[in-house]
DNA sequence: GCGCTTGTGTGCGTTGACGCACAGACCGGC
DNA sequence: GCCGGTCTGTGCGTCAACGCACACAAGCGC
């Protein structure tokens, strides 16, 4: 099991919390798994500990592109607190690990008793949605270099490690873009010292300068969540 | 004042309709008018009834983009209900009208009195958000003529009217494009004969033309909000 | 009627990304 | 050691959109 705890449970006074990890399973996230699709009715809620989620968007006629990231500073499945028992997105397990899953019915049990834990997910989800928008614009201004760059320090963040496993396929796939305009991108990043990959392998080397060569939406999105969720 | 309520107080049952509607003030929405600042604190709520409200996203470093519409069918301020009181996003009116609008002290008021109103701005939310993460694809994918034609149709359900008042630059500003993309992409609807326009006067002439000119993001709009709040 | 502001149309070189196709590099299994 | 799958790199023509600059047109005040 990961040393750390999730942060949205980690922030609830302490009978919640452990009221609230009586009715958590321990889950492994293994790359790939799918773990919703949109419209399907919501299962199950997942805490991330070390693995992480990528929120997915796919219109009809358009390649997918991913929205969002569910880590260990988020959940997934929080729409439950408005009393929406699906979602628009998919959510696919993009970094292998640990996690707690709550099924839908004894989540929506909590909800109830706790108001801390409604509070949480009311100000994490206005957080989601201020990241939403923020990624649009990215999607629509900035270079792939830029995107790419934002992408591997979310990542980083999220794996709490410095090398994660992602080929320039799947990366590709996240930002919406052909594999080689990845490969020129990450080449680049390479040449500079700010990142190291080989076979799926990526290494961050130099995070500082991979925050320079970053658009301004990954400051953007650690500002948002540090004023909401502390 | 318009003859149409705002769909969210119409969904309302009556006894919570009324004592909402007593707190309502009656207001112009006058074009251009900013309603909200990102970070600024919310004074007062909105429920557009024949007026229109867009939310813009502008992160440092470029241009502003449209994420979002406001009409009778939403309201402005729903993030109060998650209990926070700012908002990540610039709200400019777009198309002048009229609306209600509260205070805030005395909205959060009646959301503690109100679980219809919660309930109700709880899905509302959640619409926001399925629609904010199409968006943001439909801004990564999709060609200037559909994303225009989707914008048009959006904003003609929510003026009311098959005419409404918009420049080019405006436009242009809106879908995040330079001024001359939209007048060529705009000009081939209009030598379709989908639209006309003329100094700002804009006027769709063939509803159901322009709808199979736009990309699937409206009718996956629509369908979103559909399914939640009939 | 003149000039000013506002809104629309055109032309041209540049560019970031696309689609497609193919070549090389690494790895595990038999 | 060889084969096949996976991952990465390169080349080339195409394209939607960009930035810039300038021309034209319609309305408004004086």
């Amino acid at each position: 099991m990961a040393t750390e705890q999730n942060h949205l449970i980690e922030l609830l006074p302490s009978e919640d919390r452990l009221r609230l990890l009586k009715v958590c399973e321990a889950v492994d996230l293994k790359l790939s798994e799918v773990l919703c699709e949109p419209g399907e009715v919501t299962r199950h809620v997942y805490f991330p500990l070390d693995g992480f989620i990528s929120l997915v968007a796919i219109p009809s006629g358009s390649p997918g592109v991913e929205v969002g990231m569910v880590g260990r500073e988020g959940m997934l499945g929080a729409q439950l607190v408005l009393g929406v028992g699906t979602s628009p997105l998919h959510a696919l397990v993009q970094g292998q690990g640990n996690a707690w899953r709550i099924p839908a019915r004894a989540f929506r049990g909590e909800l109830t008793r706790s108001a801390s834990l409604r509070r949480q997910l009311h100000r994490y989800l206005y957080v989601l949605m201020a990241q939403q928008s923020v990624s649009a614009a990215c999607l629509r201004f900035h270079l792939t270099g830029q995107r790419l760059a934002r992408w591997l320090l979310m990542c980083q963040d999220r794996a709490g490690a410095d090398s994660f496993h992602v080929t320039q396929e799947f990366l590709a796939y996240m930002l919406g873009m052909r594999r080689v305009g990845i490969t020129a991108a990450a080449g680049m990043l390479q040449k500079g010292r700010l990142i190291h990959y080989a076979r799926g392998e990526v290494t961050v080397l130099d995070r500082s300068g991979l925050e320079a060569a970053a658009c301004s939406c990954y400051e953007a999105d650690r500002t948002a969540y540090a004023e909401l969720l502390g």
